[in-house]
DNA sequence: CTATTATGATAGTAAAGCTATCATTTTTGC
DNA sequence: GCAAAAATGATAGCTTTACTATCATAATAG
């Protein structure tokens, strides 16, 4: 297996010249993640990244149509390599917990792809995640582009976890709600602990990263491996 | 009491002029909160707006400084409102977990004011916060915003609901975490439903909003009233 | 009924978000 | 190694957004 082989497959519609293949395109995505996590996706613009990288403004519109789709380009990849991380992490696993272990601490954490081959940083891309990744979809355009299979990626991620959840709980009715509650949940806690901390009881000033991971643990386990009182005091929420 | 004393206060520095004290300040709120609905937030602005209201650019500006300052403003009326509801449909229960399920039902539903004395559409509003609502915090002003008091409505309306949760169990470690994250999980799998379906068992052909609460009530009893067999085997989770 | 304040009308500026054209490199296929 | 094709750079320009300023008029409050 050549190294070339864990190249993340990105849904083609989402640039025009696919990024990865020249310089340029890797220098576009290189700096685009950096200038994103510095400004934020409101004062990032393609006039900026051009002069940032000694392009030209038409260069870089050759690549992307807009920066909402180079967002969401990010974003894929970000999903990708993911799952990539979760299936490389687990597949040796036969212990369900211990996979189901395993997966959430993918989910929060962002091992480094080797350096040498790697254009994107990956702790920086996170970050992006973080602070803007919900925006990929919350947008008017989501209908469409969800026709146009930009959430694939995502979708198949949830599916993942889910599939971990099934194997922990057979009978857990909402495998893929408790899936992307743990995703959405490790970027919302991230962001509420360095923002707005009242929101959280993850303590913005020790390891973020560690506590995060322990909060999804717990939610999960209580989650799945629950004898529910509450079944029996009011049937209510217990379909 | 008169019917003025419900009138949802909003922190000042959100405004430039008071909007619900002026013809024109509610003509901006109401049809403001029809456009954003109708566009989202990227594509409205005020020139359409002013447009829509046979008003001029120049006054819109005199009551905000810009649209995202207007979008918080909007979200902060949410907030506020709900806190309001919560309070009222709340007070006078005793039993915590009538009053949790009570809370949760506020949380995904939308009663409507009084519509002679109302300006916004409160459905509509509902479905801003559901499509942009975390737009208002997610952007790099979010400290400096912070500091001026932008989010206390939101985090007293989870600080609300954290005691609540606490009167349920009172040993619970994350009661912040789980009240925002049935705030966040409320919106999101609303839109889930509607846009991106495979990211939940909640189906968007039924009632959505009854099967959320059902959701948000089947995973705040599974948190809060549970024997956790998952501290027997394997101590993953269990601080 | 005048003094203040709010609104409208109009204009203008800087930046964002593109698109087009053509010359110049760089790459590819033979 | 060379011709054809493709990618990039340089430049220009256009439309829209996001504001700010000014002054006249309308509403209102004391």
């Amino acid at each position: 297996m050549s190294i070339l082989a864990i190249e993340l497959s990105i849904n083609e519609k989402l640039f025009l010249r696919n990024p990865q293949r020249t310089a340029l395109g890797r220098k576009i995505l290189r700096h685009s993640v950096m200038m994103i996590d510095e400004l934020g996706i409101e004062q990032f613009n393609f006039r900026r990244l051009a002069g940032r990288i000694n392009s030209t403004e038409a260069s870089v519109y050759r690549y992307f149509e807009n920066k909402q789709l180079l967002l969401v380009y990010l974003v894929n990849w970000y999903w990708e390599w993911m799952k990539f991380r979760i299936d490389m992490r687990t597949t040796h696993i036969g212990d369900p917990r211990e996979k189901l272990k395993v997966a959430i601490s993918c989910i929060v954490d962002t091992a480094k792809r080797d350096a040498k081959i790697t254009f994107i940083d990956e702790d920086v891309l996170h970050r992006i995640v973080v602070a803007e990744g919900t925006k990929a979809y919350h947008n008017k355009e989501v209908d469409a582009q969800n026709k146009d299979g930009f959430f694939i990626s995502y979708k198949s991620l949830c599916q993942k976890i889910a599939d971990i959840i099934l194997e922990n709980n057979p009978g857990f009715p909402y495998p893929r709600a408790l899936a992307s509650n743990l995703l959405e949940m490790a970027n919302n806690h991230i962001y509420f602990a360095e923002h707005l901390p009242r929101l959280t009881e993850v303590n913005g000033e020790g390891d973020v990263l560690k506590q995060v991971e322990e909060l999804l643990v717990y939610f999960a386990w209580k989650m799945l491996f629950c004898n529910n009182e509450g079944r029996l005091n009011g049937n209510a929420g217990m379909p």
